[in-house]
DNA sequence: CTACATATTTGACATACGTCAAGAAGGTGG
DNA sequence: CCACCTTCTTGACGTATGTCAAATATGTAG
């Protein structure tokens, strides 16, 4: 079975998974497993951390594909697969600008990841 | 290149990666990046996000393999292999009793990745 | 239209990952 | 010692992932 990439509801749509599914009551059924396995694998590269740790640093937490490629030190084609699944997860947005595409975080999608796993929160 | 188990500094250690990975001034260098996807991709898997989040609910934090089987509906053979998993990111510590193995979830893992990841936080 | 610059996709490759079945290890009780 | 239970490891299999080089798209400027 192949992971179409069918697009992830945004991420505004699972802030009701923030804390239920290390919370206390809920039993985080398969598919809301599977979600969040998503958005964490965005993550869970190094490469991709960097990134992300990038556009954090960035004005306006915006960067273009010829600035993070010597960032990561990879072939630019490399970073445009990484920066694609950033999308996909929802982590960053694409917007083009003459020959360049900026991508720019967005720092809620890192919030709400960020508060669904600690067990403390709420 | 194989990745060798070598065991990851205790999660404490970590804390001064807390924000600064994603924090204004921090570049998040290759070596931290790599030892933070390692614990995001003990996380990264439907699996194993639901035995944590079932750890979670569990009385004392705690369950052995013969329960968790269970509750992910696959082989104990599989499990164990998720749990070790989970253990060695820092995630769980197991504990032999008798024929069992308890897991226990070590919840200041999960809060100091939660804070890594958040931007908004310190 | 042509030449150039930036970005993405494609194809190929090696490696890593999740799963199972089967066997081995660790522990309990007759 | 033997039978049994729980857990872990091994070997095998298919699939997914990260990477590059090369080809293709997308956009700008002569």
């Amino acid at each position: 079975m192949t992971i179409v990439p069918k697009p992830l509801p945004a991420l505004a749509d699972t802030s009701p998974i923030c804390c239920p599914p290390l919370g206390t009551d809920a039993q985080l059924g398969r598919q809301d497993a599977v979600e969040l396995a998503v958005r964490l694998k965005a993550l869970a590269d190094p490469v991709r951390l960097q990134l992300v740790a990038h556009l954090v640093g960035a004005p306006d937490w915006e960067a273009c594909t010829c600035d993070l490629a010597p960032v990561v030190g990879l072939t630019e084609g490399t970073v445009s697969h990484h920066l694609k699944q950033l999308s996909q997860a929802g982590l960053v947005t694409k917007r083009r600008d003459g020959m360049n595409v900026w991508y720019r975080l967005v720092p809620e999608a890192l919030t709400a990841i960020s508060r669904t796993l600690d067990p403390g929160c709420c």
